[in-house]
DNA sequence: TGTACATCAGTGAACGCGCGTTCACTGATGTAC
DNA sequence: TGTACATCAGTGAACGCGCGTTCACTGATGTAC
């Protein structure tokens, strides 16, 4: 346990600035982010942030990769506890609207280093967790097929609607509902 | 038609400066978008955009409105020529495609003034060309039923999947046959 | 176990910059007579 | 048609502010002996 009351070190000044960003970024979104509003969130030197993560776009690469992750494993969860696609579909409508600072700023890869050895990785996790395994995990495709990508887009596009509140009202109550009944349409079939 | 050339009395100011501001935003985003910057852009003074528009969320319903107009036309235009509902979607991932700009605009009312009279009739009638009327454009439902919506989930998480670069290779070339693709999937059945 | 020293995480004062906003102004256009 | 005046669109100098960045510093921790 490290010291959290000393001055200096922190502790885990590196969870406490991304924890002030997905507050920060809940408010007013990634783009407008300052790296001296996050020192002030977080009660560090107004210096603090960008010597740990260099940059904004450093931050943010962090932010994306740690989301990307998170997305995977909810992704995973999904299709282990169902075996049903229609379920990791709806698993990823639930992580947008539960996490909704990552989402956004995953999907935005000109805010940060898209380039990242470590944010490849765990984007790449994620994507594959999208691709059903219609025998199991294991021999699932590498390559996304067309309706891979049909039933991506669906629910990333609904996912946006429902956040950016575009959607009618009938449909802003629970999302998981919502989302099994819009996403079903497709992926019945 | 205006003296362009009279230092005072721009001629369209409103116009050059929304031209300026597409160009902005295709390089950076609307979020960090500057009113000083678009005046340069547009060779007037540093203070005309706000004198014009009052401010940044001013200047982005007005880009929104200008938009949503534009959209709504390009899928009654579709609707027109085609009769097919497959077309209509492929119409929408065009608009995104080749007015990027305004699509990211639109559809994040953080930005603007969401409740502007203007940009809420034209945010209307785009909502209302997406409902393709079985028996013609004159008795098209109001409502969105959850096959609009997952609809526009699809052809709207195309848009954005494709122009955040998020899809593989075997898509990123031309956004009509990879939409016609993807789209056909949900809408034949 | 005790001391010396290197390392490293974070500090805080200072800087220059671009921003939005204010305000007194200027010059073109429209209207009244 | 000609003149006077009000209006209105845009100007440009000035302001204060928050930002990212720099840099000499400080204090806690780890390692060598």
């Amino acid at each position: 346990v490290p010291s959290v009351n000393s001055a200096y070190h922190h502790g885990d000044l590196r969870r406490a600035v991304l924890d002030a960003a997905v507050d920060a970024i809940a408010e007013a979104g990634p783009a407008t982010l300052s790296l001296r509003d996050l020192a002030r969130r977080a009660n560090v030197s107004h210096a603090a942030p960008a010597y740990h993560f260099v940059d904004k776009a450093g931050l943010l690469t962090a932010l994306a990769t740690e989301g990307f992750g998170t997305l995977a494993d909810s992704l995973l969860e999904a299709e282990r506890r169902t075996g049903q696609f229609l379920e990791v579909g709806v698993a990823y409508v639930r992580f947008a609207v539960d996490h909704q600072s990552y989402f956004e700023v995953m999907f935005r890869p000109d805010l940060y280093n898209a380039d990242d050895p470590e944010l490849r990785v765990a984007r790449e996790r994620a994507r594959h967790a999208l691709i059903f395994g219609a025998g199991g995990a294991e021999n699932r495709a590498t390559d996304l097929s067309a309706a891979n990508v049909a039933a991506w887009s669906l629910v990333h596009g609904f996912a946006s609607l429902w956040l950016n509140g575009s959607l009618p009202p009938e449909f802003s109550g629970d999302p998981d509902d919502a989302a099994r009944a819009v996403a079903g349409l497709l992926f019945r079939s």
